[in-house]
DNA sequence: TTATCCATGTAAGAAGTTACATGATTGA
DNA sequence: TCAATCATGTAACTTCTTACATGGATAA
């Protein structure tokens, strides 16, 4: 799965220009899928090289012309078949999580401010859900939501509930610069060529 | 955040050889981040060319010879330079939703299948975590693994309770193949040059 | 005897990001 | 006046994965 197969999922759902799928994307998609313009110009671009999307250029008064995209019949069978395959592993790549492994080794206020941040961000995204979830459209559209919600708010809940515990570990945790725990260990390894 | 200072992180905990830092990776980092060979081997080549690290050769009887790398201070400056900032919000990538998301489009029994798959997935993490939880380390990463059960559960939890929903309505939907919805559409656009 | 573990590394390529280039309109 | 929205696209770059190359030891 990659770039070029979502637009032909979004164009699933109707006609797009490059411009509008990249806001499609990031509407609800944007919690489990990310594309830049840089991503989907080319994409786009290849995608009607091979049949599998048809473009209609529109020349709008003051505006630069738009180029809308529907799926072609070899564009939704190819769509299809995607779809039929098993779905690859999910991918997570949390920051936010490595911080917390080291957080003995973080300055207490900065620690603080991580998780506050964090804790803003999982409350947003689950705002901005429920906002979203308030018109329902297709099932599938809505399970995702609801899922995205139920995610967020358990990482909320606990990290809310246990917080506590790293930043009490890193107040008894000595300063990372100081802490001769720290230093000493690589004083014992030299560099051999 | 790149393979680069995750290999400075895991060099914090102590010395280790290219490979057993993957190894490390693999444990419950395999949750949040991944590495392959192919980005440590070069990640440590260049470290140890910018003093970041050092390494010592050892050989060994009846096996290849074995490079353990130290972080060296500058190395350990650097990482704790890094771990001073923000960390970037974190990046989902979500196949498994995305088929979500076009329920209504997949084969029945396929639908099923992906739940079914995805649902053992959480399950095997879960256990995995779980297991290693026992043994508690730094409060870091208790904290880490404990978040992934809490998120997991919820995953898995909300999946249990609202699969009935997208499996309902792939029932409701007609094949794609055989729906004139789906190639009525595309018909009444042309490819304009 | 077959697979897995240990152990390092390179090279080619995929995939995507960021920055740039262009430019009018609209709202604060 | 300044930022944002609409609108498309390219080029350089980063980052990482996959596949390959090598090869002994050990366990099933």
């Amino acid at each position: 799965m990659n770039v070029r197969t979502l637009c032909l999922g979004i164009l699933s759902l109707g006609e797009a220009s490059g411009y509008e799928i990249k806001k499609k994307i990031e509407g609800p998609f944007n919690h489990f899928y990310e594309a830049s313009f840089g991503s989907i110009y080319p994409a786009l671009t290849r995608l009607t090289e091979e049949g599998m999307v048809s473009c209609t250029k529109h020349a709008q008064a003051n505006r630069p012309h738009k180029k809308v995209y529907g799926l072609t019949t070899p564009g939704r069978l190819a769509f299809l078949d995607e779809l039929t395959s098993m779905p690859r592993p999910d991918r997570v790549r949390s920051e936010f999580l490595v911080f917390m492994t080291f957080a003995e080794l973080l300055p207490t206020r900065h620690l603080s401010r991580v998780l506050d941040e964090q804790v803003g961000y999982w409350r947003a995204h689950i705002a901005e859900l429920e906002a979203g979830t308030e018109k329902p459209t297709a099932a599938g559209h809505e399970f995702v939501c609801g899922f995205g919600v139920a995610v967020y708010r358990a990482a909320l809940a606990y990290t809310e509930e246990n917080r506590y515990r790293v930043e009490a570990a890193n107040l008894m945790a000595e300063p990372a610069a100081a802490s001769p725990a720290l230093t000493t260990r690589n004083a014992q390894i030299q560099p051999v060529d």
